[in-house]
RNA sequence: CGCGGGGUGGAGCAGCUUGGUAGCUCGCUGGGCUCAUAACCCAGAGGUCAUAGGUUCAAAUCCUAUCCCCGCAACCA
């Protein structure tokens, strides 16, 4: 049976259309997704959006539509963008989902049951013309940031979850497993800002907005968003708190939740209590990946710098995007995105060095042998060079994706484009050519075919439309994984299909 | 002294855990080649690795201090 693998995005929040910032984490979960398939994993993939919350309320309220109208729109255009960008996600899930809701108040049942929740007082510094809590370091001048006028302390009546209780056993797990939390500067910050000082109980119902999970049996309150949002992960895969399917049976804990740095926090510390609580294991993994930046600063709306991935998308091609935010996203550091860097890339890397080399490739078979596949035994040293890169890529990319280092993996496909085009030189094809019998030139570029298709097969979990059009020049079924840990799966005598372009050149813009 | 991260040739990054000729891609200069999307291949110039001390035979890599940048700072997801 084949080894199961659950990996996660973060839902995405839908107080609007997220940027190419947040499109990144889809794009970087697919490729995990669709490497681990190409291994054999008999892989999960979910995503979705975190629909409820104050701020969804108000957005909706300013437009003048209900917060279910609001979620819908927003819902269905993120979804949108992620099919745009070609990501196979398993399943799309939405905290508005009746199954979802459902489970969360039973969920939240439970742990009160357990005695993990209470009923309590929340105390916070209160604007009351804006019906808002702040906190100390929310204020401006120890006024309300978004009017200007006094707070005073107040008390409302607030559930609370006991994080407190926890506090020794998640230490304790963090410190033992090195690994849970990704990259090790989050887990320190973790361990050393947030849990060592202490965890108090978490506040987890509000008041001050109805949109949201309704807590049973006292529906004046909803659900706090985080305990909400981060049981999507089990309740969307059958979780019950008394009959759990065998699809959750099955595929929980999660091998990977992929979420952005910035809400480590939540998944390393309240998602293992919660999860406690409820008496379940806890996901193997949690990477916080680093955040996208253009003309490194933080990209916003707000801050009028705002750049979508499907705008790019229309302007240079699905795959195109999807190279330059997994190359260019090393590992733990924050990758920077402008239009030149995007360019300079797309030109150099994609149309240059591997749209140039497959076009080369099969332009000559076409000239010299009709598009036929041919081969000879006619060898030379320098073959085995070429093979050596081209056989060893594999081994390389699976290394730098176990340890998530997807821009490395990318490097090394590109290492057999490269060295590919650097075979082309050193053997000289169109001398070659000029031989009466042409033996030479069948291996040569038969060899260099079968490094193309090689490097295709590696490429597909990065840039799947790209992989699957170099198949189709080639005119090969020969695809699967395993088809690449020996040279020569190519076949003598197909008939390659004409040479087109792959990615066509961007020319300088004059201006 | 709140916590964490970063400061490496013109640009974008790796290296730092386990000290020992500073690496990659792009750009630039020169050369080669002509199959190809003026693409490809080779060679070269360019860095006192933020600053100041310290440890060491030897430091980008360890320690201390300083400066600058970024993120977080629990009820906003």
């Amino acid at each position: 049976m084949k080894e199961k693998y659950y990996i996660s995005t973060a839902i995405a929040y839908t107080s609007g259309k997220p940027h190419i910032g947040n499109t990144y984490e889809i794009i970087l979960a697919d490729a995990i997704a669709r490497f681990k398939r190409a291994q054999g994993y008999d892989v999960y993939f979910q995503t979705g959006t975190d629909e409820h919350g104050e701020k969804i309320q108000q957005k909706a309220l300013a437009q003048g539509k209900t917060p279910k109208q609001f979620v819908d729109e927003v819902s269905t255009d993120i979804k949108r963008i992620w099919d745009k960008m070609n990501t196979s996600y398993d399943r799309f899930v939405r905290t508005t989902d009746e199954i979802h809701e459902k489970e969360v108040q039973k969920i939240f049942q439970k742990m009160y049951d357990k005695g993990d929740i209470y009923l309590g007082e929340y105390t916070g510094l209160y604007c009351t013309p804006c019906e808002s809590f702040w906190t100390e370091s929310q204020l401006v001048d120890g006024k309300c940031p978004d009017c200007g006028r006094e707070v005073k302390e107040a008390k409302e009546e607030a559930y609370f979850f006991k994080l407190s209780k926890y506090q020794k056993q998640l230490e304790e797990f963090i410190e033992n497993n090195p690994h849970f939390i990704e990259p090790e500067s989050r887990r320190n910050e973790m361990l050393n800002n947030f849990i060592k000082p202490g965890l108090q109980d978490l506040c987890i119902s509000r008041t001050s907005f109805d949109w949201g999970i309704p807590v049973p049996n006292n529906p004046k309150h909803v659900i706090y968003v985080w305990l909400d949002a981060l049981t999507n992960y089990i309740t969307n895969i059958g979780y019950d708190t008394e009959n759990p399917t065998e699809e959750f049976k099955k595929y929980w804990p999660a091998d990977l939740h992929l979420i952005g740095k910035d809400i480590v926090r939540f998944h390393s510390i309240y998602w293992p209590c919660f999860l406690w609580s409820l008496d379940i294991d806890l996901p193997k993994q949690i990477f916080g990946h680093p955040w996208l930046l253009t003309n490194n600063d933080k990209i916003g709306k707000s801050r009028g710098n705002a750049i979508y991935a499907d705008d790019l998308a229309d302007e240079y091609g699905v795959d195109a995007v999807r190279y330059y935010v997994l190359h260019e996203i090393p590992f733990a550091n924050d990758g920077n995105l402008t239009y030149e860097l995007l360019e300079e890339r797309y030109n150099s890397d994609l149309a240059n060095i591997l749209g140039n080399l497959v076009n080369r490739t099969i332009s000559m078979n076409k000239k010299y042998f009709e598009n036929i596949v041919c081969d000879s035994d006619v060898t030379a040293d320098v073959d085995a060079d070429l093979i050596n890169t081209v056989l060893g890529a594999k081994k390389k990319v699976e290394k730098a994706m176990d340890d998530l280092h997807v821009a490395d993996a990318i490097d090394a496909v590109f290492e057999i484009f490269r060295r590919s085009n650097k075979y082309i030189d050193e053997t000289t094809p169109w001398i070659l050519a000029k031989d009466e019998n042409k033996d030479r030139l069948k291996k040569v570029l038969y060899n260099l075919l079968e490094s193309i298709r090689i490097g295709a097969v590696l490429l597909h979990p990065f840039l799947p439309e790209t992989s699957e059009k170099i198949f189709v020049q080639l005119n090969t079924d020969v695809t699967s994984y395993d088809s690449i840990d020996e040279f020569g799966g190519l076949k003598v005598g197909e008939k390659l299909n004409d040479p087109e372009p792959l990615f066509a050149r961007i020319e300088k813009k004059e201006d």
